[in-house]
DNA sequence: AACTTACGTCAGCCTTGTTGACTTTCCAAG
DNA sequence: CTTGGAAAGTCAACAAGGCTGACGTAAGTT
């Protein structure tokens, strides 16, 4: 019915020469907000089932999908990206190792950083978690279409901290 | 530089009639993970920081944001919203009406219920807390322009949950 | 009168974050 | 070679904010 209320999104300014000058009222941006905040619960919401049937929560989600995202990452580096302590690092980190689903090597160059790897039985716990994810990733392409699949890479992009923004980036252009 | 790198995001089918089929990889699937994850981090930066100078965290946060957003809602409509159990919940509105930052009034038609509003000095939290959240808003969305915004919405709406995502487009629709 | 709903609260537990302190290992600069 | 500092691991203690279970009370509903 009322669908397309929704479009007093935005504008450009009138005889405005076509900049770049939106009307951005708090109330549209409360509606971005609010959609930030819901969205954010459907995209953990698969994840986490999977989660609480083995123990483990989103803290040890997202060291195993930085560790099979970058492999041979450093602990060091993994605390920037989770931007955590190393002491709550470590907790999940020790039940990870513990458990056999990632590997700790020592460096060969420089022999105080470990390097951290998944191991067979965490690349297959990584895939179950992200197969979740994804598909509930992609199901929300599919339906907004590749306009909009730009657009919301843009605006996330553009809502990182500088710092994050350079790492997703240096992932992003494949590293 | 490689800028440009970030177009493989989409396509349709090749000899597809023009039909909404996406190629979407797994890669082009979790960069939108990892999109997620860093623009989350940066959405509730600002606010966190200061929720902390006041001993609040981020669930008195939400808490206020939908009491603001809907003046007199019930306890158990709050509930069903944030998703959280009532004991949680309590724990967080008992400090946030002991300070005086809300209200509770017994509802008149149903005296079971309890309505609940900010209050002035709770208005005004909110405000400092919004106008933080608010400005990254709209500087993501001026950086990223006014169709990515609508393509923002639209991934984000389509990746809520059913019910979630309900009451988010009431809300939008203005309630 | 009996049942149900909405709310509040007590007690206890878990995860995941924090700080602070201390140790070991190891690279690198003086 | 020594020393300073970085990387990592660990111990202890604590807090926020989730959770479950149980119980009480007020107020609608049947």
């Amino acid at each position: 019915m009322s669908q397309f209320s929704g479009s007093q999104l935005s504008g450009t300014a009138p005889g405005g020469g076509g900049e770049n000058l939106l009307f951005l009222t708090d109330e549209q941006l409360r509606k971005g907000i609010e959609a930030m905040f819901f969205a954010y619960r459907g995209f953990t919401a698969d994840p986490d089932r999977i989660l609480e049937t083995m123990d483990y929560g989103r803290a040890h989600h997202r060291a195993v999908h930085f560790i099979h995202r970058s492999p041979g990452t450093t602990v060091s580096n993994l605390l920037g990206i989770l931007g955590v302590t190393k002491q709550s690092l470590n907790r999940v980190l020790r039940s990870l190792i513990d458990d056999g689903h990632v590997r700790s090597e020592k460096g060969r160059r420089d022999g105080r950083e470990r390097h951290l790897f998944l191991t067979e039985k965490g690349e297959a716990m990584e895939k179950s978690l992200s197969d979740a994810q994804r598909a509930r990733m992609r199901a929300a392409y599919r339906a907004a279409g590749p306009v909009a699949v730009q657009g919301f890479r843009q605006v996330l992009e553009a809502m990182m901290d500088p710092g994050l923004r350079d790492y997703y980036n240096r992932l992003r252009d494949g590293a």
